[in-house]
DNA sequence: ATAAAGTTTTAGGTTTGTCTAAATTTAAAT
DNA sequence: ATTTAAATTTAGACAAACCTAAAACTTTAT
C-alpha cells in the first residue's frame, strides 16, 4: 500500500463516517484536495485490489478489507497524536500534521508497543475514539452543544472542527475536554449560548456551540 | 526533499565516511541497491539543487548544504533508534528498518522533543554517534578488536556490521556495548582471538573481531 | 600506444500519481 | 420530454524515480 492509497481509504472512511454509504467522486476529490479525474484513476486501482466497491458513475464504498485498512491507519494516526501530546508535550492543535506523516509508518510491532507505552488509550486528544487492533471502538453517545436545551448539563468530550484555529480559541478561553458544561440560556436572536463551564459563566456563539461535542449527564 | 533524495544524500555521506571525497556512481548504486543509470539521474537533480558537486565521469561530493541535510537525517535515524530501544523495548537488531522509515518524518519540533525525551543521547544503540542540532558530534577514538594486540584492554563501544544476524549472535554470546574486553591471545593459524569479556573467557573468530569496535583503556 | 576492460552517461521506456480538456453519463429544470 | 446543468469518466500529458540497452569516456593491461 502506498501513502496515497492509504490516504484515499482514510478519506472514504471519513466521508462515509464509517458506514457503508456510496461515496461520490467529487466528495473524495474535495477531501483529498485533488481533481475528480485523479480520484477516478485511484478508485480503479483500489477496486482492482478489492479495497473498494466501484461501479462507474455510481460512487464507491469500502470493502471489508478496505475498511479494516482505513481503521488501521486511523488507529495509527490517533495513537501518534496521543504520543505527541502525552510524551512530547505537543499541544492538541499541533499534532495533526505530524500524525498525518507518522500514520504511514509500517510496523505492527511499533504500533503495538506504542499502544502499550501510552497505556492503551481509548480516545485521541480531540476526543475521537482509537480503534483497537481489530478495528473495534466504542461510539460514545455524544451531542453537539448546539443541540442541547436550557438546563441540560454534560461533559465536554470532543470537537467537531479540529482546526488549529478553533483549538487555540478553546485554549484561550480555557475550555478543555473533560470540562463540565451547563446550558444556562439560549439566545434566540443570534443562537448564542449562555453557559456555565466549571462553575464559570461563559457566552459562546452558535458557531462555537456547533463544533463542541458534549456527553449529557442529566 | 523527497525520501529518495534524502536516501541518496545519506548514502553519499556514509560511503565517504563524512569526508569530502569524490564518490563514484557505482559505489552509490551498490549502497542504494539501484542501477548506475538511476544514480546519474539523481546526481543531476541533486546537483541542480546544490546538494552535491557533480562533474560528469568525475564522481560527486556533498556540498555543505548537502552534508548538513545528510547529518540531519542521520540524527533523526539514530534518535529514533534510541527511542525504539529505550522507550518501546525493541532490541538493537530490530530498530534499523523502522528507523529507515521514521528518519523521513518532517518536523523539527518533533525531533527536538524526542531528543529531550531521550535526555539528549550521544550514541545510538549500535554505538554510532548522534549529531546534535547543528550537525556536530564527537568522534570517539575506537579501534576494531581485530587491530588490538595481546594484553590490550578496552571497552566495547560499537559494531561495524550492524546486521540483525551479527547483533543476534552477540546477544546470544552475551556480548554487549559497555563490556570490558581484554585480549588474552591471538591465534596465528586462523586469526581467532582468545578474550576475557567481563571476567569470562571467550574465543571469537577473526570475522567477529573485525566487526567489533573497542575503545582502548590501557 | 593501442586494445581491452571497466565505469559512467545517454536514450528511450515503465509505473505511479497527478493534471487539463474533452467526452460521456446522470440529475435537474423547464 | 427536452433541454440544461452537474458529475463523472476518458484521453492524453507530465514529473519522479526507476529500468535496460547502447554509446561514450576512463583506466588498465599489454
Ligand atoms: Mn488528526
Ligand atoms: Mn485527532
Ligand atoms: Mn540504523
Ligand atoms: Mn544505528
Amino acid at each position: 500500500m502506498t501513502h496515497s492509497e492509504e490516504n484515499y481509504l482514510k478519506a472514504i472512511f471519513h466521508i462515509g463516517k464509517g458506514g457503508a454509504n456510496e461515496i461520490s467522486t467529487n466528495a473524495i476529490a474535495e477531501q483529498m484536495e485533488t481533481k475528480p479525474s485523479s480520484v477516478t484513476d485511484m478508485m480503479k486501482k483500489l477496486s482492482e485490489k478489492n479495497l473498494v466497491n466501484y461501479k462507474k458513475y455510481k460512487g464507491v464504498s469500502l470493502t471489508s478489507i478496505g475498511k479494516s485498512m482505513a481503521l488501521s491507519i486511523i488507529r495509527k494516526h490517533r495513537l501518534w497524536e496521543v504520543f505527541l501530546v502525552e510524551k512530547l508535550d505537543f499541544s492538541w492543535d499541533e499534532v495533526h500534521d505530524v500524525a498525518e506523516q507518522l500514520e504511514h509508518i509500517e510496523s505492527e510491532k511499533l504500533i503495538d508497543k506504542l499502544d502499550k507505552l501510552l497505556d492503551y488509550p481509548k480516545y485521541d486528544p480531540h476526543g475521537d475514539p482509537i480503534p483497537d487492533k481489530n478495528g473495534n471502538f466504542k461510539v460514545i453517545d455524544k451531542k453537539l452543544l448546539s443541540e442541547l436545551s436550557v438546563n441540560d448539563k454534560g461533559i465536554c468530550v470532543g470537537v467537531k472542527d479540529s482546526s488549529s484555529q478553533f483549538l487555540k480559541f478553546l485554549d484561550k478561553n480555557k475550555i478543555a475536554l473533560g470540562d463540565i458544561i451547563e446550558v444556562i440560556d439560549k439566545e434566540d436572536f443570534d443562537g448564542s449560548f449562555q453557559l456555565k463551564i466549571n462553575a464559570n459563566s461563559f457566552n459562546v456563539s452558535s458557531q462555537i456551540a456547533s463544533n463542541l461535542y458534549v456527553q449529557i449527564t442529566e
